[in-house]
DNA sequence: CCTCCAGTGCGTACGATGTACCCTATGAGT
DNA sequence: ACTCATAGGGTACATCGTACGCACTGGAGG
């Protein structure tokens, strides 16, 4: 996406005030000349997730399809996986999957849609793909603190398995079956504290938000960094040219201070991890003073 | 995104063992028989901005041009305004200029770019646009919290007065003068704590994602709640229905509360303001705490 | 005066993308 | 065996960013 749009929330948590989610325009490149748009997908194709599960019951396919939705999502996966997700394109999804791309439009309504099964699914795998009980993933007995700092690993380590999962995600909150299943898990955390559900929501919003930034600005780099190394010496040059000038100001000492000193840290994978952690602490810490600040503790 | 991609498919090795159709030869991406890329966009054309600056010296402009890059980005931060990033369309822009797209990219080097200037224009007018002093648009004699909060607000004031704003600028950081100035103020606000200025950043960071996130989701809702009035009822009785499923399932009780919980709020415009504010004030304390911890002040 | 010429304006065209529309094959139900 | 809903897939189009090249402009040098 290039694209160009895309939004904000997250798996275990939605959006602030309203949870509605909005799917951008026609599309970046399509065309948006059909008025009526009446099969169109409203939450990005959300309610296709949810079909699916009561539609288990009917005997849906009626014949041996070589094709069917989960294929075609775990394949584009695989694609996002390696090449990043402007390389998820209808047709390339179904030429490795040796199909025409018009027949995927028989299992995904549209692109949209087909990035929120993306979303979905790895937030399926994230939480543990636990079938039917409303508690998901977390382990029983533990305190609001050390749920949502363990929401936020996995959520981190989703992060590095599926580089394209922040941007997926920012753009489209998945309000599907897993990722209200994981918004529920994260809320359920703070069943013993009477407070409203909208401050429970803030909570882990402002958790899931601090990781998902910090993954897409690391994302954001990689893409810079790798350009550097494969792009040829001018536009290094250009780069280097626009930080000496910045630096030469003399107005941004602060800045200047700050980029020098993140270029000359190692930043293995460990210390990213720290760096973001030491973000969710810092959440972690506001959520306790609110918290004191209430203090209406129940058990 | 959406964009910035054109150049992804260099790592193009990918094609799939022998189906690849046509366009494999010179090179997938668009333009690309042009081997250096010259003139290319390093960081969304962002050392054009550092260029103008030192460039105001020499008599650049030989000729009384129709047409400048002012002019351009204020057109499409106004087509931005009313129709949305989407409708941001080198056609577009040029058209309501009266001119050719093409004419565009004698001032601009190409659509990222662009997009980076309307951002950093934005900043400008909420900064203040002060020409030199490093110490930007923030009052002197305020505490870190006066001040960061001040920012925020003045943040959410520029978010939803262009709504594409934070769509614009959380893909691409701003590493503007106007951007870079407005960081470097921020910075400032915690020259009395003996911190690194990594930790600075990241108090900084923190506040503004939230009330950009925030923004965002505010932005999502409103279009899918404008596509409700707009749109047939199928589409809204689709959403119900997914809504009523969801609800039906009993598998995610808190969350369907919260959803119903602010289906039945009010939701002016003071209460957006006050429930992103209320985010803020959680970073806030975070942020209290953590100084607290450190409690390393000077004077 | 005319001749250059850097630089602007802009039309044409290409490659890529999402997807509407239409046609064919298949196999379950009658 | 016949019907027909459904899956697979080809073709075509609208739209986008933008490479390329030509026409025009107005000052500088002869």
């Amino acid at each position: 996406m290039s694209s160009q749009r895309d939004d904000a929330t997250r798996p275990a948590a939605a959006g602030p005030p309203g949870v509605t989610a909005g799917t951008r325009g026609p599309a970046p490149g399509a065309q948006a000349h059909r008025a009526p748009e009446a099969g169109r997908s409203f939450w990005g194709g959300v309610e296709l997730l949810w079909e699916l599960e009561t539609e288990t019951q009917r005997p849906r396919r009626r014949t041996g399809t070589a094709l069917d939705r989960e294929q075609i999502v775990r394949e584009a996966i695989r694609i996002a996986d390696t090449d990043g997700l402007d390389a998820v394109t209808m047709r390339r999804v179904a030429q490795q999957l040796g199909t025409g791309a018009m027949s995927l439009y028989r299992h995904v309504p549209d692109k949209d849609a087909l990035v929120a099964l993306m979303v979905d699914t790895v937030i399926g795998d994230m939480i543990g793909e636990s079938p039917l009980p409303p508690q998901v993933a977390l382990p029983p007995g533990l305190t609001w603190r050390e749920g949502l700092r363990l929401i936020a690993e996995s959520n981190w380590q989703t992060c590095r398995e599926h580089r394209w999962y922040p941007e997926a995600t920012i753009a489209q909150p998945p309000l599907t079956p897993n990722g209200l299943a994981g918004l529920e898990a994260a809320l359920s955390l703070f069943d013993g504290y009477d407070l409203a559900v909208t401050e429970k929501m803030m909570f882990v919003t402002a958790v899931h938000q601090t990781v998902l930034h910090a993954a897409l600005n690391l994302l954001l780099e990689e893409r810079s960094r790798a350009r550097f190394q494969v792009d040829d010496a001018e536009v290094f040059a250009g780069a280097s040219a626009f930080l000496g000038k910045m630096a030469a100001s003399g107005r941004y000492p602060r800045v200047t201070e700050l980029i020098s000193r993140i270029g000359q840290e190692p930043q293995d994978a460990g210390a990213e991890r720290d760096w973001i952690l030491a973000g969710v602490d810092l959440i972690l810490d506001g959520i306790a003073a609110r918290l004191a600040q209430h203090d209406a503790r129940k058990p």
